[in-house]
DNA sequence: TCTGGGGTCCTAGGACCC
DNA sequence: TCTGGGGTCCTAGGACCC
């Protein structure tokens, strides 16, 4: 989808057209004022005048989206909001609206899916389609059906999106920036000489700046010289596993089918405070950011049906450097205490003399709610069977099953 | 006035078991 | 007269992606 965050906020407010807008994190919500004083409402119909200004921004956000308008003034995604503000300063700045951005993206979804069911979910605004078996997806190379799809996509949410299409993921992947926005991008093997080859390596979706960094200091910067190395250079460089891909991506070769469904691995909830932290100063504080953070992933579980094994706290110092610790349970749970209890002693195994910017919690090691109950009256049956020794239920237990 | 939040996957070492 | 060869699970860190 074509800088989905932003291209959202001007479904919204249309008079925001063409002007350079960036949709920006953190928790300071800049138009809080706004909404207090004119109502949701009324919001639509505000002067340019009063929309707030990256220039007035305060807090530790950084860009999910900029408009096109806005990438103008070397804006992007990633890029923290005070040093986006010098560049320009005069950029409207609104708050991502997350539920907004979730209808969005599962009516784009279902858009794609009506037409083409083979979709593999990369987020929010991002799918591969296998549309090997569509009818009339071969006609024009596929150019066609990704026609029809940017068609129906557009009249179903009003935003535009950019198709690339190719014998794989991995090449379709590249395709789809070449026309950006709203375009459509065909490359087919032949062409991977002329369309890929001179391609910065970055281009590769794997390939992320610690890896380019590493290929540029072996003189190597556009994937054609990556394709010109040898097999067992690229292995003795990187590894035998990352080597390996490397050649292959490099010469276009990618056979991972579109998965159309997953299950989820980890489940986590994190944040970044306004000021650092002291681990003992500000005990409290601290405290409750914790025991909300684990309230918020217990929630998340419950609502989706999933239980977890292994609970892990990360947090990051007031330099950046980041820690985590792992604690693994003997069962499966999705209780609030029992996560706070137990990234609690996790937290107790980290030193804690430094400021903290970021609190983090997470549950990994997923199961669906049901699958472990089934599991739990399976063990228990055998329990009474005696064929086992008796393990006793603990009572954040009682409350799932 | 640096640097979000939610994820996945990989690697590597150690414990432990047979 | 020095110490195997699997395998699994757990943990920590890091690269990368949207």
């Amino acid at each position: 989808m074509d800088a989905f965050f932003a291209s959202i906020e001007l479904l919204r407010y249309p008079q925001l057209k063409g002007l350079p807008v960036v949709i920006g994190g953190g928790r300071r919500r800049v138009d809080e004022a706004l909404l207090e004083a004119q109502g949701e409402r009324a919001l639509r119909f505000i002067p340019l005048a009063d929309f707030p200004r990256l220039k007035d921004y305060v807090g530790r956000g950084v860009i999910t989206t900029a408009t096109y308008a806005a990438r103008q003034f070397g804006v992007g995604s990633a890029m923290g909001m005070m040093k986006a503000a010098k560049l320009c300063p005069d950029a409207i700045v609104l708050p991502v609206d997350f539920d907004e951005v979730r209808k969005y993206s599962r009516a784009f979804k279902e858009a794609i899916r009506d037409v083409a069911p083979l979709v593999e979910d990369r987020g929010v605004d991002e799918v591969y389609i296998d549309f090997t078996d569509v009818p009339g997806g071969q006609r024009d190379g596929g150019r066609s059906l990704a026609r029809l799809l940017q068609r129906s996509i557009l009249e179903k949410t009003g935003l535009t999106c950019s198709i690339g299409v190719a014998p794989n993921k991995l090449i379709a992947k590249m395709a789809s920036e070449f026309n950006k926005p709203n375009g459509i991008s065909i490359v087919q093997e032949a062409d991977l000489q002329t369309l890929i080859w001179p391609l910065p390596c970055r281009k590769i979706n794997g390939i992320g700046p610690k890896s380019d960094a590493k290929l540029a200091a072996l003189n190597i910067h556009t994937i054609g010289e990556m394709a010109a190395q040898d097999l067992g250079w690229l292995i003795d460089h990187f590894g035998q596993a990352t080597g390996a891909w490397m050649h292959d991506a490099a010469w276009g070769r990618d056979m991972r089918p579109v998965v159309t469904d997953s299950e989820p691995v980890s489940m986590s909830r994190e944040t970044t405070f306004e000021r650092d932290l002291h681990a003992v100063r500000d005990k409290t504080e601290l405290g409750a950011v914790f025991t909300r953070l684990c309230g918020r992933v217990a929630e998340d579980l419950q609502r989706k049906g999933y239980v977890g094994k292994t609970i892990g706290i990360k947090l990051r110092y007031d330099n950046f450097q980041s820690v985590t610790r792992d604690q693994t349970l003997a069962h499966f749970t999705a209780d609030a205490t029992t996560i706070r209890q137990t990234a609690g002693l996790a937290l107790k195994r980290v030193p804690l003399t430094q400021k903290l910017r970021l609190l983090g919690v997470r549950v990994g090691t997923l199961m669906k709610a049901e699958d472990a109950a089934a599991l739990q009256k399976l063990s228990a049956s055998t329990n009474a069977a005696g064929t086992t020794a008796e393990e006793p239920v603990p009572p954040y237990m009682d409350q799932l099953f």
